[in-house]
Order: C-alpha cells, then sequence, then structure tokens
DNA sequence: AAAATTTGTTTGATATATCAAATAAATAAT
DNA sequence: ATTATTTATTTGATATATCAAACAAATTTT
C-alpha cells in the first residue's frame, strides 16, 4: 500500500494493468493482420459466436458505448470485414455479416487471443485468478451503487 | 472462472472494473465541478505535489502517452486551470502553474478523490488490497516481457 | 387506430489514445 | 566548436470514449 504519489492505490495499478494488456494485444495481433484493432477482433469474434446479436447487446458485453460500437463498425464496413444488410424483423436494426475476409481473420487471430490471455496470466494459479476475479467485481458492484 | 463468452475472463473483469471506477469518479466530480474531468484533476493533483514535474514524467505518472499530456494541458490552459511559462534552465520545456482556479478546484475535489477509493474499496480488507495489487503486478510484468 | 412511450441506432461535439513524424533544445562525441 | 545523438515536447492522422440529442421503428397505452 504504497501512498506516496496520488497514482499510488490499487485502482491505478488496475488501471495500468489493462492497458499493458492492450498493448501487448495489439502488438501481437498486428504481427499476423495490420488493419485490425483489439476491440475490432473482438467485435469479428462475439458475432461469430452470437451472429444475431445487437449493437446494444455488444456494447453491453465490451463494456462501450453503443456510439462507439456504431462507429468500430463503420470502420470495419469500410475495411471489409462485415457488411451490413437491414434487418428484415426490426427495421431499427442491421444485420452484421462477418465477410469473407472477416473470417480469416478470426482463424489468423483465435489462437492469438488465446495467447495474450495465457501470456497475460502466466504463473498465476486458478484460485489466485478466482480470487482476483472476485475482488475486482466487488470493486465493480461497489462503483455501481 | 466463466468462459461462455469471448469475454468471460479475468482481464475483460479488470477492464470492466476500471471503467465503472471512472465512471463514478467522473460522476462525483461532476457535481462539485462541472467543466473538468477525471484525468485534468489528477493533472492538477500531481501538479500540486511536484510542481516541477516534466511532461514526460507526468505521462508515465498517469500511465499515458506524451501527445495526451500535451493535449490535456492545453485544455487546462484553455479553461484557465493551468498556465504556461517557459522553463528557464530548459527551453524545451514549461512550467505549468496551477492558477487560482486550479488551487481552489484541488480544495474542492481532493475529499472527493478519497471518497471515491474509499467507496471503490469498500469491504475489501488490507490483506485483499495488498493481493489485488501484487496479482495485478504480476501481469503487468508478464505482459511486459 | 392515434397518441405516448420505449427501444435500437445514429450523429454531433468534445476528450482522450496511439503511433509516427516533426521540432527544437540539451548533451555527448568527435 | 561542429557534428551526432538523445531528450522533451508538439503535431498530424486515425481510433475510440462519452454525453446528449436526434431519429425512426416498435411497443404500449388510451
Amino acid at each position: 500500500m504504497q501512498m506516496k504519489t496520488p497514482t499510488g492505490t490499487v485502482l491505478y495499478t488496475i488501471e495500468q494493468t489493462i492497458k499493458e494488456y492492450r498493448k501487448i494485444c495489439q502488438k501481437n495481433i498486428q504481427k499476423i493482420v495490420s488493419d485490425i484493432t483489439v476491440d475490432q477482433c473482438l467485435v469479428l469474434i462475439i458475432l461469430n459466436e452470437k451472429p444475431k446479436i445487437a449493437q446494444i447487446e455488444m456494447a453491453k458485453l465490451m463494456f462501450k458505448d453503443n456510439a462507439s460500437i456504431t462507429r468500430i463498425i463503420e470502420l470495419m464496413v469500410k475495411k471489409n470485414y462485415l457488411i451490413r444488410e437491414p434487418d428484415e424483423f426490426d427495421k431499427r436494426k442491421s444485420k452484421l455479416i462477418v465477410t469473407e475476409k472477416g473470417e480469416k481473420t478470426i482463424v489468423l487471430l483465435s489462437p492469438i487471443f488465446k495467447l495474450n490471455r495465457k501470456t497475460a496470466l502466466d504463473g498465476l494459479s486458478m484460485d489466485e485468478i478466482e480470487l482476483l476475479d472476485k475482488l475486482l467485481n466487488k470493486i465493480i458492484s461497489n462503483c455501481k451503487i
């Protein structure tokens, strides 16, 4: 519990952790595919598992704002990772279809995702990981009250 | 250890945690001062404790890019929280002087910062907090290799 | 069915993140 | 002292975050 600087609390360690993690993720991803970001990748993976998911649900899953999702998808359409088609059942939505390029990218990058997780959590026991998760969830619920 | 979704790992919990924490921070700050962000606040507090700090050091402390710091400071100068003056000893740098408005803001918001931390960490024992910090630091060093 | 409300998405404005390149001053090497 | 290198900061380009407002389609209420 060092408190010398204003940044000397766990909460800043949390911030630091996620930033370092995102850095290696992006680095490892770009060794394989150069024009995609971590978040865009995650969109692909989520769509692959839940093809009919609404943007609003995707936003919740990714802890992002709806507006962010709209723009991320926009860029992915521009880069030909996704195609938009009108949803027949609900005209407010659009179907998000993963293109060939998108599919190939998922295949290429899925192992990288696993590697990233493994790298980050190396040396942590299952118990420690569970405890970490528990403590973080406690903080989350504290913040939500 | 739920793994149903692609976001079902501790690493996403970490991301979620910091986002929720930032949300209550911003919310509580804006109850008192309406035109300042969490990061801008942190700049004030850091400058208050280390008035002669270089931007590059500030960037490290805040886990941010130098460019981000430049722009955050720019906005703070515009909003009259800071003044820039050329540094006599090193002309590449500028002295960052906290204005009256800045000083007042620090006084107003310091208790909020403490409250935010207390709120977030409520119910966690010292041991748990230390363990959390230790585990996170392990992840950080894993990512840096 | 028409009006009111809710829901899913988009758009605008502003703040920040990130990388690379540009600057300019400070320091080291020759 | 001149050149070369390093250091601190800035700028440009692009991606994302966040809030509020706009919008249109879906749903509920009356």
